[in-house]
RNA sequence: GUGAUUGUAGCUCAGCUGGUUAGAGCGCUGGUUUGUGGCACCAGAGGUCGCCGGUUCGAACCCGGUCUUUCACCCCA
């Protein structure tokens, strides 16, 4: 074998302890309010048979799927007719298996899979690392986590409203304080679209209003001339782009006369006034909840409720969102069930965290306590010590060589561990421990009580 | 997928218009200190200059390709 330099693909990442225990503090919080609102946890797994992901992301997002090549002689199938015939033709004989894109296809067909054995409305939460094989820019991997939160089988506009309250708690716990969760309704965008003159055409509409804070009103007006929007229309489009300082009850006053003449938009401003009522009845904080008419998400599956979070102080996009969605499961032949849900993107609300410098600085998940030993007879004996240490509910290690103090000592210090145990011919002597505290350098005489609630006092809090 | 950009020691980076044995700081190892980490001082190890090819008497430097990094677009978390 020759030597070769280690690397990890494109777009991939490693995580140290520093991290991992950042990252885990994070999965730990959102995990902690999800089960306190009744969802529980699933898992799938990384690879899907290709025809589960296929033609569910739309051409793009199909082209981002990482095929898995099949085991074996996987060129066997193929016949030189198959090569001229292109690429699709070929890969669906040597791939049949991919990793998941994002979780909640793969839930969708978890539900189809499990209809008889689940219970609706069905409340689960999922944390799991998706695959895209996209080109990889800053905030953008290859490989990263998504916490999908989805109750399905329920109509119910509280489901809603718990979102918001769950998003409310969460960043409550983070510790952020300043941050905006924008919603908006697909009906209403619909609505937007019909009342001037461009009834279906929200799509296009959509993709051009949601770059107005980009690009300014002029070129959105442009991309719309373009679209084939009637001079008119874009005309009627701009009360409401101009209306950007209302709040939420102006925007709704507003919106009741402006969607009049359209039945789905009325709707969606009925539906949406509704989650904000259910939510402040829950005692949701409503100073973070905006309403936004140009928020536009998730078009191609959002048919209710769409959100998105976003955090002040900080240039960083957005760190979650989500919406209702009909007909979930109809690829798979299950039509009818529709659901909510909305998604925490971890690598983002990581970054926030730092940004903001607001990671808990206790790190809990280090040892407390390292002993040092001069020789066998003390490693021996340090043994049992250790054993009455973690027994005691204490992370501790003992340094495993015989070698110098100073290299325990220097040991101890690299991994911030905060007291060290000495076991010398004395402390053998009279049965006890020399304790010291790495941050102050002072240091006693103890017995092994007293060290451990002396360390337990000091080191969780 | 389109257009740019980056790559030199473990890390952050110097390295002149192409010219001997490629440097610094931090880190690492050992010592000053055989019962004590951080600080100081001393010594040392560590690089086929991303990889492949070309131009040249001579390439870290110029050219082509490739991989990687970052950025914009597209799309998205």
């Amino acid at each position: 074998m020759s030597k070769q330099k280690p690397s990890i693909p494109k777009g991939m990442r490693d995580f140290d302890p520093t991290e991992m225990a950042r990252r885990n503090y994070i999965f730990d919080t959102i995990k902690e309010v999800f089960k306190l609102f009744g969802y529980q946890q699933l898992e799938t797994p990384a690879m899907e048979n290709l025809s589960t992901l296929t033609g569910k992301y739309g051409d793009e997002g199909d082209q981002l799927l990482f095929k898995v090549l099949n085991s074996g002689e996987f060129l066997k199938k193929v016949s030189m007719d198959d090569f001229r015939n292109g690429e699709p033709e070929v890969l669906s004989k040597i791939a049949e298996k991919g990793l998941r894109y994002d979780l909640t296809v793969p839930f969708a067909r978890y539900v189809v899979m499990h209809q008889n054995e689940i219970t609706f409305p069905f409340k689960r939460f999922q944390m799991q690392p998706v695959w895209r094989a996209d080109r990889p820019q800053r905030g953008r991997y290859r490989e990263f986590y998504q916490c999908d939160a989805d109750v399905v089988g329920t109509d119910s506009l509280i489901c809603e409203a718990e979102i918001l309250m769950m998003i409310n708690q969460a960043f409550a716990k983070f510790g952020i304080m300043d941050y905006a969760i924008k919603i908006n309704n697909r009906k209403i965008l619909t609505g937007m679209a019909e009342v001037i003159g461009e009834k279906g055409k929200e799509g296009d509409l959509c993709v051009a209003i949601d770059k107005l804070d980009k690009i300014g009103w002029e070129k959105v007006s442009e991309e719309l001339f373009q679209k084939g929007f009637s001079e008119a229309s874009v005309a009627a489009l701009k009360p409401v782009l101009e209306m950007q300082e209302k709040d939420n009850k102006g925007w709704l006053t507003f919106f009741k006369e402006y969607l009049a003449q359209s039945t789905t938009g009325m709707k969606g401003l009925e539906e949406l006034e509704e989650v904000l009522t259910l939510f402040s009845m829950m005692g949701g904080d409503e100073a973070h909840v905006v309403f936004d008419p140009v928020l536009a998400r998730g078009l191609s599956y959002y048919t209710g409720a769409i959100f998105e979070v976003k955090v002040g102080g900080v240039q960083i996009g957005s760190v979650s969102g989500g919406g209702r969605y009909d007909n979930l499961t109809g690829v798979f032949g299950l039509p009818g069930i529709s659901g909510v849900g909305f998604s925490f993107g971890v690598d983002r609300l990581y970054d926030v965290l730092d940004a903001l410098g607001i990671f808990p600085v206790q790190q809990k998940e280090s040892t407390q306590i390292m002993l040092a030993c001069f020789g066998e007879k003390e490693r021996n004996k340090g043994l049992n010590i250790l054993a009455a240490f973690r027994e005691a509910g204490l992370a501790a290690e003992i340094y495993p060589e015989l070698v110098k103090i100073k290299k325990q000592f220097n040991y101890a210090d690299k991994k911030n561990i905060p007291f060290v145990g000495i076991l010398g011919a004395e402390e053998l002597a009279n049965d006890s421990i020399s304790l010291k505290n790495m941050k102050s350098g002072e240091q006693e005489t103890l017995s092994l009580e007293s060290v451990i609630s002396k360390v337990k006092n000091s080191t969780t809090k």
